[in-house]
DNA sequence: CTCCCGATAT
DNA sequence: ATATCAGGAG
């Protein structure tokens, strides 16, 4: 993803635009220390925060350490999480992450990327969110469906995959705003660049898209 | 690429 | 009825 003076200065207002739209955008996830956020992270797959955060309010309180998980009878854990979906697959990768964590981890979410992968139900979305957020270790940039979304409208990416998408980004964007960006973007994905209606009359960077001519002229 | 999957919006 | 929601594994 190569870009020419032009195309850098777009990249920069449009990254200056959104952050002074959104200057209080954060994860919405609700954590007190980093097996909670490593949790509800995994539980975000294809689930609002919001219900996540419903979900691991009782959550937290039933499993509170990394041995809790580790020792739930399997069927009990898939019940406890069943509202945020594709519950068997989670309630797997959380109890086989918690037996690698006290096996191989010594009992702590590991801190770095390459500890973080070696973990079931866990790639590079999940690892970013909780180095970033728990350890305050930026890696990189966490790829979820609205950052992939956004980025692509933008045209920040031509790519699909999210690792590649990523890379993208890591190249356009300065670092300092790469533990921002994510949040700023979930915001606006939320609000304005919606999956489906997006918003564009009322988008504050809708003069820098490529996508806001073809929303714009189905109404 | 498909599959996993419940809940909500349109 | 269908699309979508802080994805990841086979």
């Amino acid at each position: 993803m190569k870009l020419d003076a032009k195309e850098k200065r777009r990249v920069e207002k449009i990254l200056e635009i959104l952050k002074k739209t959104y200057p209080e955008a954060r994860i919405a996830l609700r954590f007190s220390n980093p097996l909670e956020l490593l949790v509800a992270t995994v539980l975000s797959a294809q689930c609002t925060d919001e219900r996540v955060n419903q979900v691991t309010k009782k959550l937290f309180k039933k499993y509170p350490t990394v041995e809790a998980y580790a020792q739930a009878p399997l069927e009990e854990l898939e019940q406890d999480i069943r509202p945020t979906g594709f519950y068997r697959n989670k309630a797997k990768n959380i109890k086989e992450a918690a037996r690698i964590i006290l096996e191989e981890f010594g009992g702590q979410v590991p801190r770095t990327m390459k500890e973080l992968l070696r973990l079931p139900g866990v790639a590079r979305k999940t690892a970013n969110i909780v180095l970033t957020n728990a350890y305050g270790v930026v890696e990189g940039i966490p790829v979820d469906t609205h950052v992939r979304r956004i980025s692509q409208r933008l045209g920040l990416t031509r790519e699909k995959d999210p690792n590649k998408i990523e890379q993208d980004l890591m190249a356009i964007i300065p670092r300092k705003d790469w533990a921002t960006i994510p949040y700023v973007f979930i915001d606006h994905g939320r609000k304005i660049c919606r999956a489906r209606k997006p918003l564009c009359e009322q988008c504050p960077v809708r003069e820098l898209c490529p996508a806001a001519d073809q929303f714009l002229k189905k109404n």
